[in-house]
DNA sequence: GACTATATGTCAGGATACTGACATGCCGCA
DNA sequence: TGCGGCATGTCAGTATCCTGACATATAGTC
């Protein structure tokens, strides 16, 4: 068994090491998450409203890397556990317009605090300066990998 | 609908945009890779093949970041489309060595190409010197993220 | 006022990946 | 020699996500 430690020119492949790093970084975050019964796309939810309240379905679905049927799904969830309110009716639109509840709130308190550990010691080894040096170069990447609009940050 | 262009402070979320970058980067291989009816993991699996002739199920599900279940159907599929072969009885303990066929070099060849003009034009704005950084960086927040062996490279 | 375009929420179907489990085949050790 | 530990390949069941499609509601245009 050859046990692949060594792959090769891999290695050296940003792409390969990216892909690597998001696989390593989710599995992290899925053991953290997972003692306060929370998936990552149910964390995400929940940090995207806490961070802006009333986003609409379709809104959380894009922030969250998702379709709206996933969303959608995540965000049932949430509800039947008493962590998000959704007006029955629309206020306007269609839109359907989410809200963290006490509850929910809480628990994104606790959750956040962990995902936030779980990234400094991603980045224990770095200064803030390699880390906002780092995330430039990560957005740089996607810039160049979406010649449309990205999400209006960069590319100016 | 707030359009969720700027969700403030996750931008400067190094595990955000990772994610994102990650997002980002696999749409762009799976619409380059579509024409050749490969998808990625199917694409890995060649690759991997490519590189170290002989791999079993298991070390190219390691190498993919999948479970051999999951290998297991995308090597089915090669095996079919007869990019791959496999001994039907194995040479020695319970593992199959794997082996390109012609085709399959030839598919993975113009594969190989087209994602490296993906990773080219993600990298577009970056200096060789600053390529490595990035690998580097990555490499580090891999390691930071698993205390025990991540393939025998760092952590040295 | 009618019509098109866009956006949203939702339903159905299929593809993909994972967890759990099992049988088989090597290796190390008593 | 017999045994447990470990790795591999495989099967079944489940969960998740995506593509395609549809009905509805708003905004823009004539």
């Amino acid at each position: 068994m050859p046990q692949v430690e060594t792959v090769g020119p891999l290695d050296e492949s940003v792409g390969y090491m990216l892909k690597r790093a998001a696989t390593t970084l989710r599995s992290a975050l899925d053991a953290t998450l997972r003692p306060l019964d929370l998936s990552v796309p149910q964390y995400a939810c929940l940090e995207l409203l806490g961070q802006r309240s009333g986003l609409s379905n379709a809104d959380l679905a894009r922030g969250a890397f998702v379709t709206r049927q996933s969303m959608n799904g995540v965000l049932r969830g949430l509800q039947v556990r008493g962590l998000v309110t959704r007006p029955v009716t629309a206020p306007s639109g269609r839109s359907l317009p989410g809200q963290l509840t006490p509850a929910g709130r809480r628990r994104l308190r606790i959750a956040s605090a962990k995902v936030r550990s779980v990234e400094k010691q991603m980045l224990a080894h770095f200064s803030p300066a390699e880390q906002g040096r780092l995330c430039r170069d990560l957005t740089a990447c996607i810039s160049a990998l979406s010649p449309q609009d990205v999400g209006g940050l960069i590319e100016a």
